[in-house]
DNA sequence: CGCACAAGCGCACACGTGTGCATTTAACGC
DNA sequence: GCGTTAAATGCACACGTGTGCGCTTGTGCG
């Protein structure tokens, strides 16, 4: 080993086309040490102006990469952002995802990517992460258990849940405002002129569909104990297109099925709406009226013209890199919060 | 320093929860050399049951978790492999986004994505990649630049190109079968009676529209040579929904419009149905018949039933992930392929 | 001209892991 | 019982970077 650094060395340039090259060479070729090298490049101590523009010259000549491994190591903390995600189908997840990405990278940080498709995987996912050192977790689906959030306060990696249950001690949470979403849409429907209220979203549901829906409910609730008007609870199978056109067919083949309904997310909309048009016959929003959630791209498409919540992702996004780059700025000294989302009502011919 | 860890260690167990464990605090507490864990772990060398159970046993007792930003200092190498896309806007590209993340995961590796949205910072982004030592790189947008795969090609870091043009020297090209998938096009809109053809893509476009494009012609060539049919290229501004709406209002107001429309992706197909049915009054599939690319999940919801061109998303990811593993357990000495995946016609309501 | 002080720079250690090689231990054959 | 061999294990170095601390060099003042 040592003798064939040595003979690297004193054939000189012969062989440069497979080596990496590291920071030692930059500083034998610039004529310092190494540790000037790492100063000048951190932007760091005392160095004068003119020995750092010859490193710099010289590590862009030389092609120099610095080995952000190796800075990991040292730092005992990398440059990663680790993001936990059930897979890309939900559209307004993959918004959400691609404005966060582009924020991410803007903050000088890499989104490292963790599927947890599978639930129950949850736990040793999200703790391989630390095994990265990250620098931070954004939790964009499951519900990471509170033993889990220990791990990473324990070792100071701030963790931000975005439009999740807030049961993790120390964890932020950045959450569209459900409650006037599910106002707006009660509103909405009610304006509409419909009587007979439904809520269609997956059984069982996640924290912010069922958020969604009590909000919804306490909104027409003076209504309904006058008997004016009516509510069901709905549910699917899924929280996808396919998922709101099952329960389309299922719940609008009733006679008494409902007029007008509020869904929790606008692809279980999308699929009710082409049931009621396309396979039942129905006419929206004469004899069906519907209210989704998220705005979508697809909603604003002309073949749905889909009335619903809308919350921004880029916002959203947004917001979730400021907490994280707060955290960062001063490790373990900054307290977690909790930030509110507004939404509007984005009127269109559904309703 | 010194003294401090020798205080840590005759205090004992006494402030166990703010110190991370590693392989060291593992081989003390099962009774063997570090060496013997790392052993263990990755299952390498010659280490008895009893001992290999012991250690398992220990390092998950104490909630060891490995640290791979060490392990991929000490081997060159970490477990990443690099995802180049251009953003989460293409439904398509994000389906096999979809299933790329979760094949990558299924073979032991995890994706650091990189957006270069901004196709003037390709080169450095791609750069970049190296800095964390991945084991691969994927590139599903953009066009690198040779000199830049040579930095890969250096370095045995494979690079599979996606649907990409197949420019760079050593790196693995993965393409859908767009001659096939063109004639395909040309022969559906013919079957539907249609004279007068046009093929829609973004202006300029991409290696993939092109050749789309390039089959479709040559599919109908025999009758544009004899007057039989009639062939526009045409163009939009962006490759989404939008840019096929717009194109489709300037388009179709025209009174020569061609009757049967290829375009280069579903997502542009479907902005110019919506442009057609619901601002020009145009009957699909009667007045205008029009064929995608790709068979995104909207093309197939009973608002468009859009006809189209399929390619698995899925099949492509595994195509994929395929050649990587193969480079990774042969680094250097696989030679570079050219893989093509079969498509095949969606037959539906536009045509 | 000598001394003090500050700025710039280099030495050497640390981060946690993998692995070649030497060493120890156990087993077996004669 | 001893020598030989193979299996099991431990030692120590290497990976590339950041950084505390001390050394060198230059400058200004008395």
């Amino acid at each position: 080993m040592q003798s064939k650094h040595k003979a690297a060395k004193t054939t000189g340039a012969e062989k440069p086309e497979n080596r990496v090259i590291t920071s030692a060479d930059v500083a034998r070729e610039a004529g310092v040490a190494r540790s000037t090298v790492s100063r000048c490049l951190s932007g760091d101590g005392r160095i004068s102006e003119e020995t750092r523009q010859r490193v710099l010259q010289t590590a862009d000549r030389l092609g120099y990469q610095i080995n952000q491994i190796a800075r990991s190591m040292n730092r005992r903390k990398s440059d990663l952002i680790g993001l936990v995600t059930s897979g890309l189908e939900d559209p307004f997840r993959v918004q959400f995802l691609h404005h966060l990405i582009s924020a991410i990278q803007k903050i000088g940080y890499r989104p490292l990517v963790i599927d947890v498709s599978a639930p129950e995987h949850m736990s040793r996912s999200m703790l391989n992460l630390l095994q990265y050192q990250v620098a931070g977790v954004v939790v964009t689906s499951g519900s990471p258990s509170p033993e889990i959030g220990q791990h990473f306060i324990r070792r100071n990696v701030p963790v931000v849940l975005v439009n999740r249950a807030g049961l993790l001690e120390g964890a932020d949470v950045v959450n569209c405002d459900n409650d006037t979403g599910g106002r707006l849409a009660a509103e909405a429907l009610l304006a509409a002129g419909k009587r007979h209220f439904g809520f269609l979203n997956m059984t069982g549901g996640t924290y912010s569909g069922n958020a969604r829906g009590e909000a919804f409910v306490a909104a027409i609730a003076p209504k309904l104990a006058s008997g004016e008007v009516r509510f069901s609870l709905l549910g699917c199978d899924s929280a996808d297109y396919e998922g709101g056109y099952q329960a389309g067919l299922q719940i609008l083949s009733n006679r008494d099925a409902p007029d007008g309904i509020f869904c929790g997310k606008d692809h279980i909309a999308l699929g009710l709406m082409d049931a009621a048009r396309f396979e039942l016959g129905l006419r929206v929003p004469h004899d069906l009226a519907i209210v989704g959630f998220d705005d979508i791209t697809a909603s604003s498409q002309k073949a749905y013209g889909l009335t619903t919540i809308r919350q921004s992702a880029e916002d959203l996004a947004a917001l979730t890199v400021a907490r994280l780059a707060e955290h960062i700025a001063a490790p373990g000294q900054t307290a977690s919060q909790r930030v509110v989302l507004p939404v509007d009502l984005v009127q269109r011919s559904s309703t």
